[in-house]
RNA sequence: GGAGAGCUGUCCGAGUGGUCGAAGGAGCACGAUUGGAAAUCGUGUGUGCGGUCAACGCCGUACCGAGGGUUCGAAUCCCUCGCUCUCCGCCA
């Protein structure tokens, strides 16, 4: 949520920024009069409330002396009425101008490229070389069938589409990179490991900008108002929804491992085949709440960690930095970490590694204090992928592939799998 | 699922219709005292919103789990919901 002090002062800047995301913007154009209607019925409301409490003060004096005081209740019963209407109104524009404001996108970084479409992303560097084989690479999806460690043909019988069963040393290999990664984070990057709920409710949707807008795209629990978390982002970000940190305790470094759950609605024949797009798959996550000034260099080492286990599994990669038309509602920067992918002969998103600013801060209410008696402040928040451990698993599946079918298992990996170093 | 108890400021805790943002205590900050410290004493100590100000601030309003209601007036009465705890049932 932007600031509304802010857009009232700047709002013709921020409309114009807000347009290089490319969406409409029409109902922007309804905060001026909102706001300003609001703002009158506050007013009003407000000098009723002190004269009724002036006039209840006297009442109760009167009372007190046992005098009639017949004429002012009758008088306030009247403002009562007054102030009750008045604060239906009051509740009405404050709930619309609230949706407006939770409908309205974060405000891109200038350091954010502005563009158009997702070709106008921004290469930021390559590692890795991409593999050449000399014989003929098979997609992830027929290799692992081939070995019996994926299965999705029993789990669209069990569940449905987009769902899959991993098995045997496919099994194996997802728990490996779980560890694998939580370890890295946890021991190396100096990360506060948590184990999350999988599912939370409206508010916490709401906090992290899943809501209102995006309700479509995540799985509500029938009869309860709780949604299937669709990122450990959401529980772990909120964890301090509605609190007020010491600066002392900044930053806060959380990893989380926890399925995630999304209907992909709109995605309907896009990535059918595979592990790329799936209704529940594992991710591993990376949270940070951190003071303002500190956000951008902490994008920067977080987008690292996430890098680094690709460096260790040795798996080629490029960063990519997404332009203001793919920059998701709530980002003002957003790289994305794109994994080379054989059987797509192109990279593929693997991570996303977002500053949020205080756009997610001032709608969950978290914030910090600098000194004992200062001002509250909100924290910046940020996360991303450390990375999505099912891409994973693909990638290493394409890119460590050899000709007789199996699948080489990454050094770093080895230990994790019990010491077998081919999945045959 | 059933029965009961509770939810008040950073914390403990009083308050069952009227100068209650809220007694008292603890903590914390500042000051006094001290050679220094402890103890003691004094002062201060929340947040949101609106207005005003260059700014410190000031004024108003709201907030005693959340949301409604009754009333001239609600922390206090009523309703709904949430959470915590205890007992019973069930259960991995």
């Amino acid at each position: 949520m932007l600031d509304m002090k802010m857009l009232r002062k700047n709002f013709a800047e921020v409309k114009e920024k807000l347009a290089h995301r490319g969406e409409d913007l029409t109902d922007l154009d309804r905060f001026g009069d909102l706001d300003e209607k609001r703002r009158d019925l506050i007013a009003e409301t407000e000098q009723l409330k002190a004269k009724r409490n002036e006039v209840s003060k006297q009442i109760s004096l009167l009372k007190k002396e046992k005098k009639n005081a017949d004429d002012m209740i009758t008088e306030m019963r009247e403002v009562g009425d007054r102030i009750k209407t008045i604060d239906q109104e009051l509740r009405q524009v404050e709930e619309e101008l609230e949706l407006l404001m939770l409908s309205i996108p974060n405000i891109p970084h200038e350091s954010t490229p502005i563009g158009e479409t997702e070709d106008d992303n921004v290469e930021v560097r390559k590692w890795g070389e991409v593999p050449s084989f000399d014989f003929e690479e098979k997609p992830h999806w027929d290799l692992a069938t081939e070995l019996d460690i994926l299965d999705f043909e029993r789990a669209a019988k069990v569940t449905g589409s987009r769902f899959v069963f991993y098995k045997g040393l496919g099994a194996r290999l997802e728990r490996a990179l779980i560890n694998f990664m939580m370890d890295l984070h946890a021991d190396e990057h100096g990360y506060q490991e948590i184990l999350p709920p999988h599912m939370v409710n409206r508010a916490s949707m709401t906090g992290t900008g899943q809501l209102p807008k995006f309700e479509e795209d995540a799985f509500k629990v029938d009869g309860w108002d709780y949604f299937l978390i669709p990122t450990a982002e959401v529980p772990v970000t909120n964890y301090h929804r509605e609190e007020i940190l010491k600066a002392e305790e900044l930053p806060k470094k959380f990893t989380a491992y926890s399925s995630n759950f999304r209907s992909e609605a709109g995605s309907a024949g896009r990535d059918t085949r595979g592990l790329i797009r799936q209704h529940q798959f594992n991710k591993v996550e990376l949270v940070q709440l951190v003071k303002p000034e500190d956000s951008y260099q902490v994008l920067e080492e977080l987008t690292g960690h996430a890098e680094k286990v690709l460096q260790l599994l040795k798996l080629p990669y490029r960063v990519m930095s997404m332009c203001t038309a793919d920059l998701g509602f709530t980002a003002a920067k957003k790289y994305d970490i794109e994994v080379w992918m054989p059987s797509n002969d192109t990279y593929r998103e693997i991570s996303s590694c977002s500053n949020f600013e205080d756009f997610q801060a001032r709608r969950a209410g978290i914030r910090f204090r600098r000194e004992e008696k200062g001002k509250p402040e909100f924290v910046h928040t940020l996360n991303g992928s450390g990375l999505a451990v099912g891409r994973t698993v693909s990638a290493i599946i394409e890119n460590y592939q050899q000709e007789d079918g199996t699948v080489k298992v990454p050094e770093v990996l080895v230990p994790y799998m019990g010491g077998k170093t081919v999945i045959q």
